[in-house]
RNA sequence: GCGCCCGUAGCUCAGAUGGAUAGAGCACUCGCCUUCUAAGCGAGUGGUCGCAGGUUCAAGUCCUGCCGGGCGCGCCA
């Protein structure tokens, strides 16, 4: 159900017809044409371009299409009134009635409403947050991860099958520096004075519980055992003590993935996906044994001509080709991910999305090109990048430190500002632009903090219903005095203007998942609030605006509808950003 | 040097698959509380859409070249 596809589609029938009067070439092809909200509403409820995509193919002047298409849509009896405007708009005007059963299709449709098949079902893999399991999340993971997950929701509104995925970086370098660490931390809960953090090791409190739980596991037996060994039995403690510490953050984000991926589990006994992935890559000739050459520019001292195996990404549009395994032997982080990403097209993924974060702006290339390669070209990987998040303090910038291990936690931003602005102000700006964070300003109570503002919009709409309980005690939202209410008498423009609104978000929906952009959602939902916190102003001066009128119980059921279909698609929409959706504010 | 991202009102940003006179919030000016939540609403001021070409009936949007800012650029993940 979609208002503006349906007008769509009348408009094609129409062109139709005019062709087979003759008015219009017979072949012409109806393509290209759209049924869009006008940006002046001044000019009708919905405009067209069908005249001026058209006039080209048919060698007719805009001007004349659009007339003979207004003569004919004009016959139409919900159509009120067909104007042709500029170079040949096409602006229809419909009679309220037509608007007014358009908040039936609404309610009909309920959570669903605005939900779309787009998807047709795809399975679909989001790969996001991803941080390393070396310490609790801090504030830069979290926009990526709330756009990961806002992003998920979206796809799965829009009728994916989507997978919500986070790879464990649980096999690199900064493991044995997590490993490290944590075994400094044993011996301080064994009593030992350690001093100073060692450059280059963790600094963070975050790691003294582990060190005092495996003091209490293992006494004094570490310290005697040769450090590779030692080092294992701390890592393979320290890897989960960390996971869980980022699934506490996840959770309190309200943030839920449905596959924790683990490098490590890319090599199971005597099986090695990454050795494996190469050697099918190797198969196809895509892997070869090369020097690359130095970056140009400015002549870098330390550069070291060596030969390394690498891979072909070339060969699928990457700047350079990339290097597979490190001059010791061992591999880059560039080789698992490529068997990681093998294991999701095997594991029935064509469709990936990897949000990252716009540090890695350099490996969108390569990842694309792997994917292309490992898949024959059949798979696809869409990497996102979430540009940076500037903190600020009442203006002030505020600096993170991470040698000093004064980093902000995806925590304390919990504890300061909450869930629901954390989120909503991440998503209340485009991925690809940098982001500013003021912890005063999230916390505000006002027009100027966009997340209460939609809030209490959802909130005053169930404040209507609180109240019309002690008027008219039956008609609450799911009564059928309300969802079966005469809404012809719904004629106020301001009242039209929500439900035309309404009638927008699945288009919405569709054109947001399309674009892997949920940063329209939060938008729209604000220009409802808008709408409505307006209608609502007027009720003030004009006491017939308001949703309750004590003496007209036919028309307080018919208003009553439309708030309820109003609370419901800002929910819907919340719901997809992952905010609440509260009943009051006080 | 190369790649990616960004450049829109004084500030922070939207701008749908290319559509009409480019929008919102903040700031500034002026109205509105005997009120279903004034935690709000309305009106006004404010623009060479970084610059220059090109494609098109139509360009903030697409293409090319510049300018400015951010990020990155062979064994960090």
């Amino acid at each position: 159900m979609n208002i503006f596809a349906d007008i769509e589609k009348r408009i094609v029938a129409a062109l139709d017809a005019l062709k087979i009067e003759g008015q219009l070439p017979d072949d012409l092809v109806l393509d290209g044409i759209e049924a869009t909200p006008p940006r002046d509403p001044t000019h009708g409820d919905v405009a067209s371009n069908a005249a001026m995509v058209l006039a080209k193919a048919a060698r007719m002047k805009p001007r004349d299409i659009a007339d003979a298409l207004a003569t004919k849509l004009a016959a139409e009896p919900d159509i009120a009134k067909v104007d042709v405007a500029g170079p040949g708009f096409l602006n229809l005007t419909f009679v309220p009635a037509f608007w007014q059963q358009a908040i039936l299709a609404f309610r009909e449709k309920g959570t669903e409403y605005g939900r779309t098949d787009l998807g047709l079902g795809e399975r679909i893999n989001v790969e996001y947050c991803s941080a390393n399991p070396t310490g609790p999340m801090h504030v830069g993971h979290c926009r990526g991860t709330v756009f990961g997950d806002a992003l998920s929701n979206l796809l799965a509104f829009a009728g994916y099958d989507v997978t919500r995925e986070y790879y464990i970086n649980d096999a690199g370098g900064q493991i044995d520096v997590l490993a490290k660490s944590a075994y400094l931390r044993y011996r301080e809960a064994l009593g030992e004075d350690i001093g100073e953090i060692p450059e280059g090791l963790y600094p963070g409190d975050y790691l003294k519980p582990l060190g005092a739980s495996l003091a209490q596991q293992h006494g004094k037996a570490l310290l005697t055992l040769p450090e590779a060994e030692r080092l294992t039995i701390v890592r393979d403690a320290a890897i989960p003590a960390m996971m869980a510490l980022i699934r506490t953050d996840l959770a309190d984000l309200g943030i839920k993935h449905d596959v924790f991926f683990s490098e490590r589990s890319l090599k199971h006994g005597n099986v090695d996906e990454v050795a494996a992935t190469i050697g099918s890559l190797r198969a196809k000739g895509l892997v070869y044994q090369g020097n690359l050459p130095p970056p140009k520019g400015e002549p870098d001292a330390d550069w070291e001509d060596r030969e390394q195996t690498l891979f072909k990404s070339t060969q699928f549009g990457d700047d350079t080709d990339r290097a597979l395994l490190k001059s010791d032997g061992s591999y880059t982080y560039f080789a698992p991910d490529i068997a990681y990403h093998k294991t999701k097209w095997d594991r029935g993924f064509a469709r990936m999305i990897t949000v990252v974060g716009a540090d890695h702006a350099g490996y969108k290339k390569r990842l694309e090109a792997a994917v292309r390669a490992i898949s024959d070209g059949k798979g696809e990987v869409d990497v996102q990048f979430c540009q940076m998040v500037r903190l600020f303090k009442n203006g002030e910038p505020f600096k993170m430190s991470k040698r000093a291990g004064t980093f902000i936690t995806v925590r304390d931003v919990i504890d300061e500002v909450g869930r629901d602005p954390i989120r909503f102000m991440m998503l209340y700006r485009k991925a690809n632009s940098p982001l500013d964070f003021d912890f005063a300003k999230v916390t505000e109570q006002s027009k100027e903090n966009p997340v209460f503002y939609v809030q209490m919009a959802h909130a005053r709409a169930k404040s209507v219903f609180r109240n019309v309980a002690e008027i008219f005690p039956d008609l609450t939202a799911t009564s059928a005095a309300v969802t079966g209410a005469d809404l012809t008498r719904l004629s106020d423009a301001g009242e039209l203007d929500i439900v035309k609104k309404l009638a927008y978000f699945p288009v919405l929906v569709a054109a947001a998942a399309r674009a892997h952009e949920p940063h329209r959602i939060a938008f729209y939902l604000y220009e409802l609030a808008s709408s409505f916190h307006g209608h609502w102003a007027r009720g003030n001066e004009t006491p017939q605006l308001r949703y309750i009128q004590a003496d007209d119980k036919d028309l307080t059921a018919a208003r009553l509808a439309l708030v309820g279909a109003h609370a419901q698609v800002l929910a819907t929409g919340l719901a997809i950003l992952g905010v609440g959706a509260p009943e009051e504010l006080r």
